[in-house]
DNA sequence: TCATGAAC
DNA sequence: CACGTTCATGAA
């Protein structure tokens, strides 16, 4: 790995900084062939990227991975110092295969990639798929099946709804009833003013909940897509008292939230750890897709990180946790022994996840990577 | 009860 | 090849 990051403080010498990932040093502006490969790796990249957003199924499964992985030969090419002048030289670099460095050197011959002159054509039932999946509760399946009925388009499904010509399930019915609500992003301060609401509320019942909003929000970022909450108590340590627990503390506040009309519809009903639904803050009046989740104690500090996200640092944390031994999940940190069922380890902060496994301490809102 | 779809 | 877990739903 060549992530390792050059400190002063001999004390976090040793640790790796995973923002260094997508290293950006080093690459000013420059008119060598290094920077014409990064341009149209870049390019490249927004191509793909676009493909991935007009396709569905397995060719946008693959196309995703194809951008993942022109991704890391990008971030590897920027992190390299010297001028690169062939594929071949290329080739030594992480992330770099034939495919890339056959393309190095059709990008230093040419300074482009024939590639992206090919607009993607978008077929008139991708163009549907994508349209009715837009829609919570509608999933690609279930998009192709109201296009055999008949279904043309959004406007056609709640048309044919209507008529009684479609069943549409309980989820989708909500996504379409709050279906333009959904699709605007949620302020910084209603998304507060929505989490001290739940406080004062779930404190008349269970002064003992600990709730913290996760997600983007908790990232600092102005706008989030919807309100991802953590709730856990002290008193419910493990998944024995979870299980045990006769007061089912989860459908209790889910109750009580809606009694003061904070919960206005929902997508689950029967959950014990994981309830959605919809939310209005009394001001604003908008219908907000909102997800609550109730965990056991001790796995409160592994899903606060988790559902923090972002989900690149999710998934970098697992990477690099695996190659120390480690298995990393929203339910805690283990150690994998072999042949044993992996021991737990309980940890009391976010802080303390980094360093055992050995790397810098990111504050939420420096957790936004690549 | 099980398999599948969807969401995260 | 490409995450794993929770919940809803409908068939068995």
């Amino acid at each position: 790995m060549s992530t390792r990051k050059i400190t002063i403080r001999v004390k976090t010498a040793d640790k790796i900084d995973l923002r260094d990932y997508n290293n950006l040093g080093g690459s000013k502006a420059q008119s060598t062939g290094k920077q014409l490969i990064i341009d149209v790796l870049s390019q490249l990249i927004e191509h793909t990227d676009n493909i991935v957003k007009s396709s569905v199924g397995d060719e946008k499964k693959k196309n995703q991975f194809r951008v993942a992985q022109f991704k890391k030969a990008l971030g590897s090419i920027k992190s390299y110092p010297d001028e690169i002048s062939s594929g071949t030289q290329a080739r030594e670099l992480p992330g770099i295969g034939k495919g890339i460095a056959d393309r190095i050197d059709i990008i230093l011959k040419t300074g482009t990639l024939p590639e992206l002159s090919e607009t993607p054509k978008v077929d008139e039932t991708t163009r549907v798929i994508n349209e009715l999946t837009t829609v919570t509760g509608i999933g690609e399946s279930n998009a192709k099946k109201f296009i055999e009925m008949g279904v043309t388009g959004l406007d056609d499904l709640r048309h044919k709804y209507a008529q009684g010509l479609v069943k549409l399930t309980h989820h989708m019915q909500i996504g379409l009833k709050y279906y333009d609500d959904i699709q605007q992003k949620i302020p910084y301060r209603e998304i507060f003013e929505l989490g001290e609401l739940m406080r004062t509320c779930i404190r008349q019942i269970y002064p003992d909940v600990i709730v913290e909003i996760c997600g983007s929000h908790r990232r600092q970022k102005a706008f989030s897509g919807d309100i991802d909450v953590l709730m856990t108590s002290e008193s419910i340590a493990t998944d024995d008292d979870l299980i045990s627990s006769h007061v089912h503390h989860l459908k209790d506040i889910v109750k009580e939230l809606k009694t003061i009309g904070f919960l206005i519809d929902d997508l689950t009903s029967q959950g014990d750890t994981k309830y959605m639904g919809v939310c209005l803050h009394p001001k604003v009046k908008i219908g907000r897709r909102i997800d609550i989740r109730f965990v056991t104690y001790d796995s409160y500090y592994p899903a606060i990180l988790y559902f923090t996200g972002s989900m690149m640092l999710n998934k970098l944390m697992r990477t690099h946790a695996l190659k120390k031994h480690y298995t990393l999940n929203e339910y805690g940190l283990y150690r994998v022994v072999t042949g044993q069922t992996d021991e737990k380890i309980v940890v009391h902060s976010e802080q303390q996840l980094f360093e055992l496994l050995g790397l810098v301490y990111l504050e939420p809102n420096k957790r936004e990577i690549v």
